[in-house]
DNA sequence: TACCTCCTTGTAAGCGCTTACAAAACTGCT
DNA sequence: AGCAGTTTTGTAAGCGCTTACAAGGAGGTA
């Protein structure tokens, strides 16, 4: 670990300046700080006094040490573009502070990994660790398992160790099934590379597991990432194919509003010449229109549950090692269906 | 501060176990870990087969006590929703994470406010820290910028505490330029409360000068929040006056979405009927029809340059007291303006 | 072989806090 | 006034690491 050098060393107050100014020993400066133990009233006043005239903020590494806790827990994200991210950190912090912990953030390098060194520097300073699934080595989440609570979130599974998602194949196989029955499409095809993540794998199963019960052979999926530029890469491909398709399921809400945006670029109409979904619910999804009909996570819930789930084992007790939270089918306008009164989607 | 209690003793490696295990002396396992002074081929191999057979992981508490220095930077936000507040944190963890620093996260509560006793705990770990205008009390901010380095990002200025900030007045002015000078709007009005933000009274002080330098009185604005359900508010207020206006100037765009969506509903067009614009250029901006023409602000720069100026202090360096960074105006179809060939916002 | 220089490595103190144990002070009763 | 019980407060060790200083070893030269 690199600090910089030439660095000036605090002149802040300390435990034991409050204590000389107070008149008391720095153990009855630490129980006031605490709000542990008893401490008459009279001393009390005085090392707040103490504390306020000398500007005092205890020192949390001596703290950590002293108590064997860092009293932190560690995320470690891709990046924020897009709300799901966001949303997942937003629950994950919450339940946190909840929990009097604080919360150290790490995002990916721009190649959306995290080299070990980044990541072992990060472990170094929590009681617990979530990771998005895929953006650290299996080897160096297993060995930190071994130390210390460590939790996958949805992305890739680690054998070995605990992962929590959102569910997948269901939701995609209700919403391939309405594209199917309800709106009579006929030739959907999934956009999205299964091989990038197992959460678009499993979307890309449930699609194919509602094509199959219907006795229809599922075709190629179109192979791209999960940005919005890979949305406009995938529509080029199905243009210069002849665009054989009456039904896109897209992986994501990003590429899903790409598509129908470069669908109309070409002059084919959402839902007219053909339906477009998408998965995540993000607020865009609320407003474009036609409004995308698209698969509605508890982002901000899974985040939460992480978070409690790693405290609880910090504190020692046993866990349920996994879980898969509910998702449901969000139907808009994008696939035919008439558009909401008012988007009801949650808030 | 409170931690578990009842939580099992860490029965991880120290370095202690490790210097047993490879037959050296603590010094020299530091030495090894940090890769600071000489140590021998033969010294360092065997150091590292222990660290590695014994799943040792550095205590960051103990490094920060020793070294003086917690090696990481504090960020206060209100939230995550919308884009802007997740690209600043990008921004920050980016610049931090290239300096070697950990990122600790707090995230206000529901009522935006992050309580003096939470801000503590947060400033008790970092080194600097950086806080959204008007999150925290004055007092607070005021005190611990006394010990340590601390920044305002944007929102309310602190007397007494330096701030970085994007431009807001002189694109608000050429925003509202835009929409009385090149598309014949007479009657615009402001969407957004001058009182709840500095940022919003700045955007509100640029609209007003727009129309003063062109004789034009402005009028009282419509006096609503930031959020997506204050857009709605907005529209039902003008509705009920009879829609008195012919440009709606919105201090974000999460409100002129909702508030293209809402007139859309009670049968205005947008920009037929009134030009909408707003602030922030999110990506939802770019895939409405019509495109929503915005101000884009480099926010992610914002939040590195936050990181940056932190650092800097922290190892004793000068800093420039406060900073703006430019704005730009992001012309597209909600004001009148053609679409772009295929937005050009930046990315 | 002895001495000098340089490199590698060990020793030991301290960073700022917590808290078990014990000392001191306080209160109430005889 | 003295004693017993309780409450408040002080003492001192330790948490895991860093690193200044010094010791020990290696290498080269006379």
């Amino acid at each position: 670990m690199v600090a910089s050098s030439a660095a000036p060393v605090p002149a802040g107050a300390t435990i034991y300046s409050v204590a000389e100014a107070a008149g008391v020993s720095i153990a009855t400066v630490s129980r006031v700080v605490q709000g542990s133990a008893a401490v008459s009233e009279r001393t009390r006043d005085k090392v707040l006094a103490a504390i306020q005239h000398l500007d005092y903020t205890p020192h949390a590494a001596a703290r950590s040490l002293a108590v064997r806790q860092h009293e932190a827990l560690g995320l470690v994200l891709p990046e924020l573009d897009g709300p799901y991210f966001s949303e997942l950190l937003m629950g994950f912090e919450e339940a946190a502070a909840e929990d009097g912990l604080s919360v150290l953030l790490s995002l990916a390098d721009h190649d959306r990994t995290l080299s070990v060194e980044r990541f072992t520097r990060l472990a170094a300073g929590v009681d617990g660790i979530a990771v998005l699934g895929g953006i650290v080595p299996d080897e160096a989440l297993r060995r930190t398992a071994r130390t210390k609570p460590l939790l996958v979130v949805a992305g890739a599974q680690t054998p070995g160790v605990d992962r929590l998602t959102a569910e997948n194949v269901t939701s995609s196989t209700e919403l391939t099934a309405h594209l199917l029955d309800d709106h009579g499409r006929s030739r959907p095809v999934f956009v999205g590379d299964p091989d990038i993540a197992p959460d678009v794998r499993e979307r890309h199963v449930g699609f194919v597991r509602a094509l199959e019960a219907r006795g229809v052979e599922a075709g190629e999926p179109v192979r791209v990432g999960l940005r919005e530029a890979d949305g406009v890469v995938a529509v080029e491909r199905l243009l210069a194919d002849g665009l054989p398709t009456d039904a896109l399921v897209c992986a994501n809400d990003e590429i899903a509003l790409a598509v129908t945006d470069r669908l109309a670029a070409a002059g084919h109409r959402v839902p007219d010449d053909l339906a477009v979904t998408g998965w995540d619910d993000i607020m865009a999804a609320r407003y474009v229109r036609p409004g995308l009909t698209t698969v509605q996570q508890p982002v901000r819930e899974l985040g939460a549950l992480v978070a409690r789930r790693l405290h609880a084992r910090v504190s020692g007790l046993a866990t349920e090692p996994s879980a898969v939270l509910a998702t449901r089918v969000v139907r808009r306008g994008s696939c035919g269906c008439p558009e909401p009164g008012r988007d009801a989607g949650p808030r």
